[in-house]
DNA sequence: GCCAGTCAAGTCCCG
DNA sequence: CGGGACTTGACTGGC
């Protein structure tokens, strides 16, 4: 018996008008010419997108979702070294305040992905530099919101640099001067170009990170295609954490591009993936990578519920 | 109101 | 070494 829990990335296709990745761009920022007056006009995008991720707590509450990845573009040019004066988050305590409250009562699994500037294996110095402020920043909202920071940041492993063996060692070299309360906010995802499976497994094991296995990046870069004997040790990488195990389900967007994400799910690989997993494990949280984002997810629910041998518990979990 | 082009960040690939 | 592609959603500017 597996409990199997359905999540969504960031922003919802039903709610109207609630992006929680409104932004500026630098060019435009220095195109004002009243600095401080720009600041605040960041500021007031930054809490207009956290008053959004409320919204779409709300929502996911209201429809029975409680897994879901908060925006990584909440606050447009933070970290950006022009502005570095700039304290960002003095002005979203409040807001922040009010998510972290908001999750208390509606017990949600909530975290992140950083987007691909965060690289922990770089070989630069600079590089590495901004990709811990960045996850500093991500450290702060969580504290923020008063959510355990433990687990939360989904990352890849990173660049290739013509050598993938001395790029996984390069991770573990840097990884040492991760400081420790940001290491333990890391999961790792195998990707769909260059760190298969068994290279993030590696790192994962050798590292005690744990990993999230993405199903789609998996079929689109191998070496082997069974991923079935890996499991095991996929699962024992979660063996320390809080949380139960998490992954990434999405579907090719055609077979000439295989790689993009197609608008929903295909039911029937997932219902494959699952009957492989039964029972391994007591409970798995899948994140929904698709382009209709809840849309897609309300879907596969639907499918789903009409399944035999699986049966629903709410719009979103389902016993296996 | 619609469409094409632009945008902080990194890496890869081509010339 | 320089520049474009990749990928993504938001937003601007031109029509």
């Amino acid at each position: 018996m597996t409990i199997v829990r359905l999540g969504y990335v960031a922003m919802s296709i039903e709610l109207q008008n609630c992006s929680p990745s409104q932004t500026m761009t630098f060019a435009q920022f220095k195109r004002l010419n009243d600095r401080e007056a720009a600041i605040r006009k960041l500021e007031r995008i930054a809490a207009s997108n956290l008053e959004n991720c409320l919204r779409l707590l709300k929502h996911n509450a209201a429809n029975s979702i409680h897994f879901f990845r908060l925006s990584s573009r909440l606050i447009p040019l933070a970290n950006h070294e022009e502005l570095s004066d700039w304290n960002y988050l003095r002005p979203l305590k409040d807001p922040l305040k009010r998510l972290g409250q908001y999750i208390k009562e509606h017990p949600s699994r909530i975290d992140f992905h950083p987007d691909h500037f965060v690289v922990l294996n770089t070989p630069q110095e600079e590089t590495l530099r901004t990709s811990l402020k960045t996850l500093a920043l991500h450290k702060a909202l969580l504290k923020g919101m008063n959510v355990d920071t433990e687990h939360r940041c989904v990352l890849h492993v990173g660049g290739g640099y013509e050598d993938k063996e001395k790029a996984l060692e390069l991770f573990i070299e840097n990884w040492g001067l991760v400081p420790q309360s940001i290491q333990r906010m890391v999961m790792l995802e195998n990707d769909d170009t260059t760190f298969t499976l068994k290279d993030t497994l590696y790192l994962c094991e050798k590292l005690g990170i744990p990993l999230v296995f993405d199903y789609h990046h998996h079929l689109a870069h191998h070496e082997d295609s069974d991923w079935e004997s890996e499991w095991v040790r996929v699962v024992k990488t979660w063996e320390s954490s809080q949380l139960p195990i998490k992954m990434h389900i999405s579907s090719p967007r055609s077979e000439k591009e295989f790689r993009a994400h197609a608008d929903y799910v295909d039911v029937s690989s997932f219902i494959t993936f699952l009957n492989e997993i039964k029972g391994t494990i007591p409970e798995i949280h899948c994140m929904i990578e698709a382009k209709q984002k809840d849309g897609a997810l309300f879907r596969l629910a639907e499918e789903l519920n009409e399944v035999k041998g699986i049966t629903r518990i709410d719009t979103s979990s389902f016993e296996i």
